[in-house]
RNA sequence: UGGGGCGUCGCCAAGUGGUAAGGCACCGGAUUUUGGUUCCGGCAUUCGUAGGUUCGAAUCCUACCGCCCCAACCA
């Protein structure tokens, strides 16, 4: 092995670490070390007809990462060609999670209807080539015609118009002459041809609908494989990357720019889209969980659209992280939940700041405390993170202590507070329970503990170990507040592949705990900013929170190896 | 029965004829005032299957098997 191909190997390695690579980058890198390609110039092109979800945020991060590597630029470019389905609420909402998922289109943000000019001309251009001609067979009989995947299809009558005729009959459906439906124009191509998309596809169609940017300009609208390749020769755009879906339509992309006088010769290639296990990626059916209630909206935690991981309180890091780990390729695949999940908490364990929270209070009286008698404690604000510094903490003879972390008869591995049992408050002291009241139900209720004023802070002088650190809240000043428990959205892992997908939700994907005490120092801000409530995960405010009556939404849990040994206990 | 793709560890994913990267998950073990974090170690004799070519194959050839996409005037 020479030195050489070493050298590359380990430079190819570095470059694998930091933006991560793959086939489109080699195919990038190829073209401009070719010269083929001066300036790379990427695309995302939304379509505005829902919001953006995390599939998405591959696309965005491939795009836009391709292009800045490469020091050339993406457009941000809407694919507006459907005004009977796209909105501005979702063009408004796009440029949003666009930016916020940290990606700036500087001032190349277009829309295909910017073109439909010389997309008009360029249709004029393919009827005087005898290339394109208008078709006035009806939806239904058209379909019929177009033949089956093992049978070729059969030409319309209309199909040998003279040049003439369809230059007069086009204008006039852009003069509006016709109602929707009545007539498309059609490329001819290859009625026989394996694939459906040279069967003669549709360019143009009537649609007496207005337009969220031309207004009532036009009644014809080109279709996605009129609009699309051409915006890209328009764009200069090099590189135009979509999902695998789209690779039968290559020829048809190619047959276009190769039959207009286009300003320049995209490329297309195609990758695999994200599937997420136990979500759903299809605008379709998010757009059906919003309309139908099933979540709150297009920004409910519990979606897997940036809207819905922002309120959830996922980092944008985070999701940039978690693209570049997934890798491109043009394999489908069913990416585990796990492996989004470990860049949030991976991110937020170094950022957020450290609180204490009781979701389900149980209350604590320390006997041995005076009654009436506080005090101040610190606390670190996190340990990850020496500069956060720390912040006092009110200690009584009155608390709260989560209920999961006592058991009247625990098992053995069970380390937390139990009858005769010592365990630390963090940053506090230890306490050991002498009782456990109950009320008429036999339901504990409160908790008779007694301190060791030695422990102050929490060490003991004399050096004995507890096994666990609980942490609480003084009931004298801790602020009640709401906490929003999610899990995932479905039930199983590719409800795609249900029969009704609907059946597949999750029941428990949501949990309110409306009875929860937090520390008041969480209280005085409106900070949208992650926190950790100590041992139970990471959290942020949530819009619904009122002055006075917080609400909070968790982001995620912590790893939670006590959940799982009590499983594998059963 | 047509056309286009894809099959490497439980999940992603490198690898492009020279003897299987990495991440997640999982399993240990150390540290720990979060059963968190961090750290250390383990985790594919094998690349859908079967043949073939070759000194040598996940990488080349052949056949087979499996999965995905396409018959919207959606994108």
């Amino acid at each position: 092995m020479s030195t050489g191909t070493a050298a590359e190997a380990a430079a190819r390695e570095a470059a694998a670490k930091e933006g991560g690579r793959d086939f489109l980058r080699d195919i990038v890198e190829a073209d401009v070390k070719a010269g083929r390609v001066k300036e790379v110039v990427t695309r995302f092109p939304p379509e505005p007809n829902g919001y953006l979800h995390i599939g998405h945020a591959k696309s965005i991060c491939l795009n836009f990462g391709i292009a800045e590597e490469f020091g050339g630029r993406c457009h941000l470019r809407f694919d507006d060609t459907n005004p009977t389905k796209e909105e501005q609420e979702f063009i408004d909402a796009i440029e949003a999670d666009v930016r916020w998922l940290g990606f700036d289109w500087g001032k190349h943000l277009y829309h295909a209807s910017d073109y439909f000019g010389p997309l008009y001309e360029w249709a004029v251009h393919l009827i005087k080539a005898g290339k394109a001609y208008v078709d006035d067979t009806p939806l239904e009989e058209m379909r019929q015609m177009r033949g089956t995947l093992t049978e070729p299809g059969r030409p319309s009558k209309f199909r040998n118009r003279s040049v003439e005729e369809n230059l007069d009959l086009f204008r006039r459906m852009r003069a509006g002459e016709f109602p929707n439906g009545a007539r498309v124009l059609r490329a001819k191509i290859d009625l026989a041809a394996g694939n459906m998309n040279l069967r003669d596809p549709v360019l143009y169609r009537i649609l007496h609908a207005a337009h969220p940017r031309t207004g009532d300009k036009w009644c014809i609208y080109p279709t996605y494989d009129f609009a699309h390749g051409q915006s890209d020769a328009i764009e200069h755009v090099t590189h135009s990357i979509c999902t695998l879906e789209f690779e039968d339509h290559r020829p048809l992309y190619d047959w276009l720019i190769e039959n207009l006088p286009v300003p320049s010769r995209p490329r297309q290639y195609e990758f695999a889209r994200l599937n997420l296990a136990y979500t759903v990626l299809s605008k379709r059916v998010l757009t059906k969980l919003v309309a139908e209630g099933h979540v709150s909206g297009w920004d409910d935690p519990r979606m897997p659209t940036l809207a819905g991981l922002r309120r959830r309180g996922v980092p944008p890091a985070a999701i940039r992280e978690f693209a570049r780990r997934i890798g491109v390729a043009r394999a489908n695949s069913l990416v585990e939940m796990a492996i989004f999940e470990h860049p949030v908490r991976e991110l937020l364990n170094k950022i957020a700041l450290r609180r204490m929270a009781v979701l389900r209070p149980l209350k604590v009286v320390i006997e041995n405390y005076p009654e009436g008698r506080t005090e101040q404690l610190e606390a670190v604000n996190n340990p990850e993170d020496p500069s956060a510094g720390t912040r006092r903490v009110r200690f009584g003879r009155e608390l709260f202590v989560e209920r999961d972390d006592f058991m009247e008869n625990p098992p053995k591995k069970f380390f937390r507070l139990s009858p005769g049992k010592e365990v630390r408050l963090r940053y506090a002291y230890f306490i050991k329970c002498r009782e456990a009241v109950k009320n008429a139900a036999g339901e504990v209720v409160e908790l008779r503990c007694t301190y060791d004023p030695a422990t102050r802070g929490g060490n003991a002088p004399d050096g004995r170990k507890v096994q666990a650190t609980l942490h609480w809240v003084a009931a004298a000043d801790a602020v009640p507040a709401e906490v929003r428990l999610y899990e995932t959205l479905f039930k199983t892992p590719d409800p795609a592949a249900a029969d009704d997908i609907f059946a597949e939700l999750n029941p428990n994907s949501l949990e309110v705990l409306t009875d929860c005490r937090i520390e008041p120092a969480l209280v005085g801000g409106n900070s949208r900013e992650a926190v950790q409530f100590e041992r139970q995960g990471y959290f942020c405010l949530d819009p619904d929170s009122a002055p006075g009556k917080p609400v909070y939404n968790r982001t995620i849990g912590l790893r939670d190896t006590w959940a799982k040994e009590k499983a594998k206990g059963g």
